[in-house]
DNA sequence: CCGACGTCCTGCTAGC
DNA sequence: TGCTAGCAGGACGTCG
């Protein structure tokens, strides 16, 4: 599932790819992708050279020449891939972008949950995303975090997964982010304190890190725009590790849904009581 | 205003 | 062996 590190490592992978090509012609399929596509927009890219790629939370952005932007989400299963030229054309590819000296910008996405979206500007793009999406993990300050953690009476889980407050967290680092912090995902945001809370960012940013390094995460759909895979899932310590041994105490990891989501955690590590992950620790 | 929950979509898998 | 119900979850709309 494309979150922060995946979506940032594809940025990474096209800018060498992708940058001062230009947009020949468009191809698309029929399926409605989550947000419609415009007829018009079409004529905004063709000709058009890709002078830079930006990134703001799980949101990508291609930034052209003539001032505009397509933005493009990946959503649950969306790849993002500059292919050579006459490579086969898999199912599910919803975008072509011819690129002058051959090949072609492919956008293909399973489930559809992605979307691609065109901005007349730069700044259009950044407005559109005022009120949806919080900063970056590495921009918001300590205070204004402890601040959104200590105001919220939602379970931490769904502060974390929350897009407003930090920009770029999904299911799988929010989990590892608890997992980290040594915090139970259940615990309310106003009974953290200050010093839990701090560790949670750090978890957060920390985790994001990591995996970055690592290409991302690669389930089962998720591939970088050179087609490369993640390998950071070769290090999760809570996601998708129901009934298996801790990595740190060895009791078996936990799985239980909040906010909608399977959430991962060890009972142990993570629980709700200090006094109990400090006996852990000491029994170690 | 805030928080919880349903919806979209397809492929895979558990269970009978 | 074949069928189907249920699950996976990011963003956003709706409901209480």
């Amino acid at each position: 599932m494309p979150e922060l590190p995946e979506v940032e490592t594809v940025a990474r992978d096209l800018r060498p790819m992708l940058i001062g090509r230009r947009f020949l012609a468009v191809v698309r399929s029929n399926k409605a992708l989550r947000k419609s596509w415009k007829k018009d927009w079409e004529k905004q890219l063709v000709g058009q050279v890709v002078r830079t790629i930006d990134r703001r939370g799980k949101w990508l952005a291609i930034c052209l020449d003539g001032g505009g932007v397509l933005q493009v989400h990946l959503g649950m299963t969306g790849q993002l891939t500059v292919e050579p030229p006459d490579t086969p054309v898999e199912d599910h590819t919803h975008f072509r972008l011819e690129l002058d000296r051959g090949g072609e910008l492919r956008f293909r996405d399973v489930r559809r949950f992605g979307s691609l979206t065109f901005f007349p500007s730069h700044e259009e793009w950044t407005k559109s995303l005022v009120g949806h999406l919080g900063p970056e993990p590495w921009e918001i300050s300590p205070s204004s975090w402890r601040e959104a953690v200590a105001g919220s009476r939602r379970n931490l889980k769904a502060i974390l997964l929350d897009q407003t407050i930090v920009a770029g967290v999904g299911n799988i680092y929010a989990d590892e982010s608890c997992f980290r912090a040594r915090l139970d995902p259940r615990r309310l945001g106003f009974e953290l304190s200050e010093e839990e809370a701090d560790r949670l960012l750090n978890a957060i940013r920390a985790v994001l890190t990591r995996a970055i390094e690592s290409r991302g995460s690669s389930i089962r759909d998720y591939i970088g725009g050179s087609r490369l895979k993640g390998e950071f899932q070769e290090e999760f310590a809570a996601y998708g590790r129901t009934d298996q041994p801790c990595l740190v105490c060895e009791t078996p990891i936990m799985c239980v849904r909040l906010a909608g989501r399977s959430t991962h955690f060890c009972p142990q590590c993570q629980a709700k009581n200090e006094v109990r992950s400090a006996r852990a620790k000491r029994k170690r």
